[in-house]
DNA sequence: TGTATGGTGGGGAAATGTGGGGAATACTCC
DNA sequence: GGAGTATTCCCCACATTTCCCCACCATACA
């Protein structure tokens, strides 16, 4: 399992490619074929997912029943956004204009590692969402983690 | 087993002729043939299964018994739509005129991949469809998938 | 100071979506 | 039943986008 962590920020050029950091290229794994799955994700960024990790989503969607109306709907919601993108001689991926549209992505991209998963933010958008978050690490992983060693 | 994602939109020609997108092409096995059955879709769109993933849809009805009121119902309601098309040169399908006027189809259609299946939509219908169901992807896949990991 | 690594930019070839013409087929109305 | 009309299918041509490759520059390291 791929374990992405650290930040970067690179340029996104005019043809919308943005590189992935040679750090988290060298965490894939040999399965993940130097492709990822670039998808919405939640708050205004971009999931991008090794080609292994994303098998894994989407094997449970696969799972749910076509003649239920909310499995419609979620298949639906989920995978629309989603994009097999395979990385260039340089080790960028070009980002879908739908999806690069939803980030408010312009000439800047900040590359964060989130364990499973890649997240492509734009720099302004995500000082904004720590801004609205109001709460200081401490806090926050009292809240999230509970109090214990 | 086919995989479609992503969403596209594109036109429809004067002739009714609908592209299919190239990324949703090279998914297709084989076994395909690139041949595709269209029919009636849930919600208001159009199905359009690859030859192969529609004898499994087929096989699923067939397997249904055919004393029971509502089993007839559903077979009826099911097959009755369906048509069988390949593509032309150009990786265009040519929607049937009632299909098309059951979607809504004007001058331009939302492809969308779901799984095993491609769905072609009225862009304007499907933005209703998304409004009306007035749930975000996060709740919906708790309450579909459970909160499990 | 030379070398390897990593990010940036751009040019050209191939692929992809779009529109239309014309032959073959089916359909309808007289 | 036949002529006219509409529809379907197959092919070609064009414009745009995408993809692949090469060159450049900056930084880190020895």
């Amino acid at each position: 399992m791929a374990r992405f962590k650290g930040q970067a920020e690179y340029s996104v050029d005019a043809k919308g490619r943005v590189a992935i950091p040679a750090k988290m290229r060298a965490a894939l794994s040999p399965d993940a074929q130097q492709t990822f799955t670039l998808t919405k994700g939640f708050e205004q960024c971009i999931y991008v997912y090794p080609l292994d990790e994303w098998r894994i989503q989407e094997d449970k969607l696969a799972r749910l029943n076509s003649y239920d109306r909310e499995s419609r709907l979620l298949v639906r919601m989920m995978l629309m956004w989603a994009e097999e993108i395979s990385l260039d001689g340089q080790g960028r991926v070009s980002v879908p204009r739908t999806l690069s549209d939803y980030a408010g992505l312009k000439d800047r991209a900040l590359i964060i590692g989130a364990i499973d998963r890649i997240e492509i933010w734009d720099p302004v958008v995500f000082e904004d969402y720590l801004a609205g978050a109001s709460s200081n690490p401490e806090e926050l992983a009292e809240r999230v983690m509970g109090s214990g060693p």
